[in-house]
DNA sequence: GATGCTATGTTTAGAAG
DNA sequence: ACTTCTAAACATAGCAT
């Protein structure tokens, strides 16, 4: 009762030592910033994403309504990368390198593959139905092993 | 000159209609914003990235002194990816869903090329094709071409 | 960890320069 | 688009619960 309470004088701007003080700072903070950045986007009609992992990596994020977490940054991706033109030298995650090689790879077996595969036409001269049509009944969905897409992002191994 | 002034009652919580108050609103607030982001990432050591489009596309940002936006953005991704095990079906980034599509895509086309080539070789019975010769003309494969893969991503580090 | 309190400090709407 | 002004609204530190 009749504490003496009160924000006392100017917030030195520097990590605050005492663990129990900043924890709550952080959880009121956190929660007014959220907030404002929630102002801002409806009040303004901005996009805004905002993004906090706590000292011991939890997770709280904000999104304006009208769009995602992942499509503000999408958005921001793509800024970035329509830059004008290609000024600057591009950047790739290792996770996203590692889907272009890939996708390099298979783009490459697929080519030999398909040279082949006229190749052996050519010279047994099946007579098979018309060419350009494509035989999707050949369908033993038995594909994809070394890679899986659900589970996780493990690209990068063999193949 | 004495103006009336003073912020007077309480903020309606939608867009500013007039459009020269809410660019000026959103100046200020975009400010205060980035400022109370700052705060927080420091006073609590918090990793704070946050991105903000202005209606008109212009775009702001803020990451923390030890972090960079992508890190931060990065981190996120990985925050969510690796959730314990399989608990929920996994997010990606709309770049990286495009990546993993055009990676499913080629891997079934390289599975029926496959089977195809297989069946060639059994139907003609011919010696095995002389693989590497380059003939340009194997143009009844129109597949993989509606997923544009950007040769040139950005998103930042991390694995 | 969260919530209530309240004195203070901070932000900001509106107007003007 | 920026700065400055003002006063009211708002956020919050330090306590207690």
């Amino acid at each position: 009762m009749a504490a003496a309470a009160g924000g006392r004088r100017r917030r030195e701007m520097r990590r605050i030592e005492d663990t129990t003080s900043r924890q709550v700072t952080f959880s009121k903070r956190r929660k007014g910033l959220l907030k404002k950045a929630s102002e801002l986007s409806v009040l303004c009609d901005a996009e805004v994403a905002l993004l906090v992992f706590s000292p011991r990596g939890r997770f709280f994020h904000f999104a304006s309504a009208t769009s995602s977490l992942e499509e503000t940054i999408d958005r921001y991706i793509s800024h970035t990368q329509e830059a004008p033109a290609n000024k600057k030298p591009r950047e790739l995650t290792v996770k996203q390198k590692k889907l272009m090689d890939k996708i390099l790879q298979l783009q490459q077996q697929e080519k030999i593959l398909s040279e082949e595969n006229a190749l052996l036409r050519d010279q047994g001269k099946v007579q098979h139905a018309p060419i350009g049509a494509p035989e999707r009944e050949m369908n033993h969905n038995q594909h994809v092993q070394d890679i899986d897409v659900d589970t996780e992002l493990v690209i990068g191994r063999r193949c």
